[in-house]
DNA sequence: CCCGTGCCCTGGCGGC
DNA sequence: TGCCGCCAGGGCACGG
């Protein structure tokens, strides 16, 4: 599941191929994705750079901003094959190529929004700030007043932006904070201790081309921060800090990995 | 306002 | 081998 260092790659990889080009055409094969107005505004559009914000992917166009969220399997290519895959759902025909989206699950969103208007409305307007940006203070204050546990926050895109199941059993983990823990039990010393470990696993994410977990792929390569997890997925191996077996417990609805000696609540 | 639950969707896997 | 049921997951609507 794309989180924010599988998006920074897939921008990488669609400013390298697509910036610059011209929607000429746009076919789309699940109508739920794109209605018709929006295909409508979006044929003649040149893309000017894309970028993102958390785990959105905002195509800047001529006119407007095509947000973009891969949610669990979402994936971009450029077409070379002539035949089509059942799971690619959106076709744009560019002046120079054709860049496909890809979805098996369908969970994908597009979101066309004049550019005034990107921020202020759905789905970006209570978006908060990535771990690199956001203000400790305000992050503190926040997760203060919530009776909720941790890996709940971590995974709410308005308290933080980007962290996805993989990497918040990650950063609580090398934070030696229990998920189970609540955000009003937090110091903020301990808060502090979140964001320094989110941006170093993130970041370390980024240059490792991102995790490949289940089928996210950016374009056909891998990422390999897989082999760097020390918890998610481990469920029953030694914890690579003091021994003990790794726990798997649903949170918010979210399987959770950790380990009861070393992450405290 | 705050928090929990269920839904969207499909492939893969365990169980029989 | 085949089929069924369940699980995975991000974000949002909805209900208490």
């Amino acid at each position: 599941m794309p989180e924010l260092p599988e998006v920074r790659v897939v921008s990488k990889f669609l400013n390298s191929t697509v910036k610059g080009s011209t929607i000429k055409d746009i076919d789309v094969r699940y109508k739920k994705m794109i209605d018709e107005e929006t295909k409508r505004k979006l044929i003649g559009q040149k893309i000017n750079k894309i970028d993102t914000h958390g785990k959105y992917l905002i195509f800047d166009l001529t006119d407007y901003d095509l947000i973009s969220h891969l949610r669990m399997e979402g994936k971009y290519y450029i077409r070379t094959a002539k035949e089509f895959d059942k799971h690619d759902h959106i076709i744009f025909y560019l002046d120079d190529k054709v860049l496909v989206y890809n979805d098996v699950r369908k969970f994908g969103t597009f979101d066309l929004r004049k550019k005034e208007l990107t921020y202020k409305t759905k789905p970006l307007n209570k978006l908060a700030s990535e771990p690199f940006t956001i203000d400790e203070k305000e992050f503190y204050e926040n997760i203060k007043k919530r009776n909720v546990p941790l890996k709940t926050l971590l995974l709410n895109q308005e308290v933080i932006a980007g962290i996805g199941n993989i990497y918040a059993d990650e950063i609580l983990f090398l934070a030696k904070l229990h998920p189970f823990k609540l955000g009003s039990k937090t110091t903020f010393k301990e808060a502090k201790e979140i964001i320094k470990y989110s941006k170093d696993v993130l970041t370390r994410a980024i240059l490792k081309g991102g995790t490949t977990i289940y089928s996210f792929k950016s374009d056909g390569n891998v990422g390999y921060f897989a082999q760097d997890l020390q918890v998610h997925h481990r469920y029953n191996e030694p914890c690579l800090v003091c021994g003990t077996l790794i726990d798997k417990e649903k949170i918010g609805g979210r399987t959770s990995y950790y380990c009861k000696v070393c992450q405290r609540k």
